[in-house]
DNA sequence: GGCAATGATTTGAG
DNA sequence: CTCAAATCATTGCC
């Protein structure tokens, strides 16, 4: 016991006396030199971090994504681009939309709760360290520069962290991300009005179901779907359309009397002859004759005919079709007795111009002419 | 669960 | 690339 205590006394007294020797500050020069030029050779010139091409490339990402970046809107970069994938946030997905953002928000705030408290107990830790140092520094040969790498190396560990808790934050995002867009993958029947405006406009281009990209792109804005959902749609409608007219019968008929309806309306509305709805009224009704008995088709073929290549029916052309088309509609026999397969005839549908027609896109859009269907329907 | 409807994907042709 | 055709996969109704 009292051993010790005179040891220790011993070794203070010889601290102090070190401390307080006149050679003091000379001496801990000297051996500040040698210990960096020692620290120097070992560690080599390690002291430039270059700039983390992986640190960059998870930077970039949470940038991307909007988890780190500016605040509040920042969420939307990847909102929007998701957005853009989908065509267009139509009022159908905005649940999952705003159910994928509210995820990305939690991701983003645990994110930067995570970031501040590292970078808190880096700073505390750095402080503590340094004055640990600088208390040692009076007894230990520790240069300014020595405590300067020591805090370096702290701060290289700690963003080692920090790329850590980038990377899981990424990877948060990305299976959320992944989980998002196979969300939407899975198949959803499209609502009620999209189905009617697709209907309408195929029907009354039943002559030549082809919508130009302009129209394609239109109804897209209108259904809320993207481009490629409605050209799907119509691959698929007139696949099956065709394949089995009897059944589409009815539909058929619903839907061109309604264009029927719209026509005579707008014509009664405006006695001016350019009624832009007018030019699908014919191909509706050549559609109808041809899945109806022939001799009505025959007639109303050469109609339809004449007013596709013309391109611009006239009011009266148009208004001739749509009494055709309402008497079509209303005589009604045809379905009956006219099987599916009975009705399937491609060359039925060649004659029809589907085939035949050169460019469908480009054949059509003239068919749209100046205010085009959809306007139409759509008011 | 069976089934039809329907949106999406794949395949192959032009 | 677009399209037809076949097929897959999901939805929604019974």
């Amino acid at each position: 016991m009292k051993l010790v205590h005179v040891c220790t006394c011993a070794v203070l007294y010889r601290k102090h006396a070190l401390n307080c020797h006149r050679m003091k500050p000379a001496l801990f020069n000297v051996l500040c030199e040698i210990k960096e030029k020692t620290v120097l050779s070992i560690r080599g010139a390690q002291e430039e971090e270059p700039p983390d091409p992986q640190l960059m490339r998870l930077d970039n990402m949470l940038l991307a994504e909007g988890v780190s970046g500016p605040e509040k809107g920042g969420g939307s970069a990847a909102a929007a681009a998701a957005a853009a994938a989908s065509g267009g946030a139509g009022p159908d997905n905005s649940a999952e939309h705003s159910d994928y953002r509210a995820k990305l928000t939690q991701i983003r705030q645990i994110y930067h709760t995570e970031l501040e408290k590292y970078e808190q107990a880096c700073n505390e830790f750095t402080t503590h360290v340094m004055n640990l140092l600088r208390e040692q520094s009076r007894t230990r040969p520790i240069s300014p520069k020595e405590i300067e790498r020591m805090v370096n190396i702290i701060h290289r560990k700690f963003s080692s962290i920090q790329m850590q808790l980038k990377q899981s934050t990424c990877e948060a995002v990305m299976i959320l991300r992944s989980r998002f867009l196979d969300a939407r993958r899975k198949r959803r029947n499209f609502n009620k009005q999209a189905t009617e405006i697709l209907n309408e406009y195929f029907y009354s281009h039943l002559s030549n179901p082809y919508p130009s990209e302009e129209a394609k792109e239109e109804l897209a804005k209108k259904c809320a779907i993207t481009v490629a959902q409605v050209s799907n749609w119509f691959g698929n409608k007139r696949i099956r359309y065709k394949k089995n007219i009897g059944k589409f019968q009815e539909e058929a008929n619903m839907y061109a009397a309604r264009t029927a309806v719209n026509a005579a309306n707008a014509s009664s509305h405006g006695s001016q002859a350019n009624s832009p709805s007018t030019p699908n009224s014919a191909g509706s009704a050549g559609s109808f004759n041809m899945s109806n008995s022939g001799d009505l088709f025959m007639s109303v073929q050469s109609l339809n005919g004449d007013s596709y290549q013309g391109a611009q029916v006239g009011a009266n052309v148009q208004s001739q079709v749509d009494t055709l088309r309402h008497v079509i509609s209303q005589t009604g026999g045809y379905s009956e007795g006219l099987t599916a397969n009975q009705m399937y005839s491609p060359q039925g549908i060649n004659a029809n111009g589907w085939q035949d027609a050169p460019t469908p896109s480009s054949v059509t859009s003239p068919t749209e002419g100046p205010g085009s269907v959809h306007s139409d329907t759509s008011n």
